[in-house]
DNA sequence: CGACTTTGACCAGCGC
DNA sequence: GCGCTGGTCAAAGTCG
């Protein structure tokens, strides 16, 4: 069985308390959605550019939606609630949250394509050396500043969970306090620096963790594959199109059976599988369940599927 | 042969 | 300053 749980967008160096929330196994099957930092920022469905999801008929009408004020990521909090968890750094509210194939995707986008952009042409040695010099003097200079991130948990057995994209690994660590590596996977496309790392959940190897950072700057190759698409229903691909995300069909989500795809497809696995482009999982999964409002009003008491992601005692708290 | 993976080395940031 | 850790590089290996 395969399901994308928990999102949170993390800006942090190294470990994140997501992935020790992950780890400690707080987030499993559930659904926090953060709001923004402080509430003073953009709200997550304003960094996805999606306007009115929390409209009149917004799916989150019976959700809590929490601000990052309101809520922490201590494991100890009381009554967690059961929506998806975002969150953004300060720098990560002024650069949107990567949004590939994205039609919104906004002038602000990665900081090493415009460095690019403005570095001259020189012989090629030199520019490598120079390159390592920048990049030595921008992090003396200053912190490094990450791209905006965003993480999925996703219930499944291969680590390589195919979201549209091609990508290259080039790296992989040991991390502390888990057994499982952590890889770091570079999109292929010339001139689009989106990384991701690929990890393990600690408490639950059958959760992996997929942090996205950055933005694509070309469309998904996933869009091309017609057959990809014929698969789908149209809502589906309405999804895959404007939203091109990688995101699987979540217990969750199944609920809404219109727009399960008729036969599983992509990547060789056994469940039905919905591919997109990347990133903005949160996006295509909030549009996704606007067209299914009537299932997802049942959801916090549905304790069908539901119950399979979400702990007993979250149930029992609505 | 090109694309991709593996893996050891290197570097920066951080805490002590 | 030192050691630890995360992130990245790049050479070598693998695969189709």
């Amino acid at each position: 069985m395969e399901m994308k749980q928990a999102v949170k967008i993390e800006g942090g160096v190294g470990s994140s308390p997501f992935l020790d929330e992950v780890q400690g196994g707080y987030l499993q099957g559930v659904f926090d959605m953060w709001e923004g930092e402080k509430g003073g920022s953009l709200g997550f469905m304003e960094l996805l550019g999606i306007q009115d999801i929390n409209g009149p008929s917004s799916l989150f009408d019976g959700i809590h939606v929490p601000s990052i004020a309101q809520e922490s990521l201590s494991p100890a909090r009381p009554n967690p609630p059961a929506v998806t968890k975002m969150e953004y750094s300060s720098s990560e509210v002024l650069n949107p949250p990567a949004t590939p194939n994205s039609s919104s995707i906004s002038s602000a986008s990665n900081e090493a394509l415009n460095d690019e952009q403005a570095k001259p042409v020189v012989d090629e040695e030199e520019e490598q050396y120079k390159t390592k010099k920048q990049l030595k003097a921008k992090k003396t200079n200053q912190k490094r500043q990450r791209e905006p991130s965003f993480a999925f948990m996703t219930k499944s057995e291969v680590d390589q969970l195919e979201d549209g994209y091609r990508w290259r690994k080039y790296g992989q660590k040991a991390v502390k306090n888990s057994p499982f590596p952590r890889s770091y996977y570079r999109c292929t496309t010339a001139s689009c620096n989106v990384k991701k790392r690929v990890e393990r959940s600690f408490n639950d190897p059958t959760i992996v963790v997929t942090t996205y950072e950055g933005q694509h700057t070309h469309p998904s190759p996933v869009m091309s594959r017609s057959n990809l698409v014929t698969h789908l229903t149209d809502s589906a691909a309405f999804a895959v199109t404007n939203f091109a995300m990688p995101m699987q069909r979540s217990t969750v989500l199944s609920n809404c059976n219109q727009y399960r795809p008729q036969q599983p497809f992509v990547n060789g696995l056994s469940t039905p599988f919905m591919s997109f482009g990347s990133i903005n999982a949160a996006a295509g999964f909030l549009q996704e369940r606007r067209f299914c409002t009537q299932e997802a009003s049942l959801l916090l008491k549905d304790h069908g599927l539901l119950q399979d992601i979400v702990p007993s005692h979250m149930l029992k708290e609505e």
